[in-house]
DNA sequence: TTCTACATTATAATAGTTCTAAACTGTTGA
DNA sequence: TCAACAGTTTAGAACTATTATAATGTAGAA
């Protein structure tokens, strides 16, 4: 829960210039209680009921790249015609429900610490997600 | 490690017809000592290494989600401009490897089984998938 | 053999995303 | 304060993976 100013602040310390677009967009992914997940074109609607100037969907795109790249916003790993965001980047998993293509946040303490016993030579891990797929019990 | 006819069957026995592309295309994906990952791309390419009569682009993607749909590939959940399969059925995780853009196996001997303790009142778990991405030591 | 439902095909259509190049704007430093 | 410049936004075109369409072909049953 930040300010206007606090996100230009937040902003200019990632060495992102505070524009107008990328303040509102902020403001809409980061000045909420709970984190969500979103794609491209869910942004693209909350914008547009946020505000009567409308974004550019290049800018979006842009925006929203910009701050996965600073760790801001987490994609999440899923086949899906398109991409999820998550405004959640603490260490935690996810169901998707397949019959409501539906991304549902896994509390990290439901979820024994993923061990990998094993090392790819020159590599270090990155990550280690875990998607559980659910479905409707009579499907 | 089947032949021509043993194709033939298996397709019948799922209620796939046994056409002639279904069957070259079930012997580029199952008649290999290993498993492997591939794209649609990739596939096609194979394809045609394969083959003279050419298979529309149409087909490859019915036959490989055809296949998907009776359990003879998996769909990895992989961010990534194009969808990725295995041919390797077998409950297993993956590495991804973000400088290279490889899906590597890990063996499920490897990973400590992955414990969820919460559930989705109404959903049962399909799937639980462990992507661990890495990249070079040095990045 | 004939019929029918299922498959294949080329091509068009769709949708998400990226590219382009011109216009705009935040920041720096004179 | 203001000019200059590098970074940013923008509309629209382009691109790419995938799906839909509708005509033609074919496997399998009767």
């Amino acid at each position: 829960m930040l300010n206007y100013s606090n996100y230009i602040e937040k902003l200019r310390t990632s060495g992102l210039r505070p524009t107008k677009q990328r303040i509102k967009i902020c403001e809409i992914l980061f000045n909420t209680e709970k984190t969500f997940h979103f794609t491209i074109n869910d942004l693209v609607k909350k914008i547009s009921k946020a505000t009567n100037n409308k974004i550019s969907l290049a800018t979006v795109y842009n925006t929203v790249h910009a701050f996965k790249k600073k760790g801001y916003l987490k994609e999440i790993p899923i086949n899906s015609d398109q991409s999820y965001f998550d405004t959640n980047t603490s260490h935690h998993h996810h169901f998707y429900d397949e019959n409501q293509k539906d991304l549902i946040d896994i509390d990290d303490a439901d979820v024994e610490p993923v061990k990998i016993n094993t090392r790819i030579p020159g590599k270090k891990i990155k990550s280690v997600e875990v998607l559980v797929k659910v479905e409707d019990i009579n499907s």
